[in-house]
DNA sequence: CAATAGATCATCT
DNA sequence: GATGATCTATTGC
């Protein structure tokens, strides 16, 4: 059973760090990938300058003010994807972006759909690689994760090792850089450079 | 190893 | 018309 939506309905900064080690699932049987998220970003509402909806609503930002528990995909650089997961409360700004994932299932597809990547850690380990590897694309925005192809699972019993999370700024942005809001599984390998 | 250039386009000014 | 929540290949120590 995918997550359900009251997990996504809280505060970003809670949401981000409860998904790291939880199994985000793509495809049907026939393709089907999955990966352990080991990295997040936290982006929030007003006040958070580096966030696409500091700006307040706009075409582009209408799902992130949307429902808890859908996808926020975007084209960044003209070139790749970030896949994001929306929290907070309906009305309110607030997401997660997925910034690397541990593969599971489905390597061979996540190969081909990655030529470059050296090695498995290559695979996900970067927003851009993650959503390649995965098969996610701006088809996917708007999507509910809590049904369809497209969700996040809790880790299965007994798989699941302990970890500790480490939190540092975020990477990549211009602006609200000081804001400790990135984390990911402490000593994980698959996490980004 | 580190630094940098280039690819390429939706969004907002 | 400028700007990115990026990645890869290449150049230079």
């Amino acid at each position: 059973m995918p997550l359900p939506r009251h997990f996504y309905n809280r505060p970003a900064v809670e949401v981000a760090r409860d998904l790291l080690g939880k199994i985000l699932v793509h495809g049907p049987a026939r393709a089907k990938t999955a990966a352990r998220i080991v990295e997040t970003e936290a982006y929030l509402g007003a006040g958070d300058q580096a966030a696409h909806s500091a700006r307040g609503l706009t075409p582009r930002t209408r799902v992130i003010f949307g429902p808890p528990g859908h996808a926020y995909v975007y084209l960044i650089y003209g070139m790749y994807e970030c896949l994001n997961i929306v929290a907070e409360a309906e009305g309110a700004a607030g997401c997660l972006l997925i910034r690397a994932l541990e593969p599971l299932t489905g390597i061979g597809h996540m190969r081909r759909r990655r030529p470059t990547a050296r090695g498995i850690e290559d695979l996900a380990n970067g927003p851009g690689k993650l959503t390649l590897a995965m098969g996610i694309t701006r088809r996917h925005n708007g999507a509910d994760l809590t049904r369809g192809a497209l969700t996040v699972h809790a880790a299965l019993d007994g798989t699941a090792e302990p970890f500790e999370i480490a939190v540092s700024p975020r990477i990549g942005i211009t602006q609200s850089r000081e804001l400790p809001l990135r984390f990911y599984i402490a000593g994980n390998r698959f996490v980004s450079r």
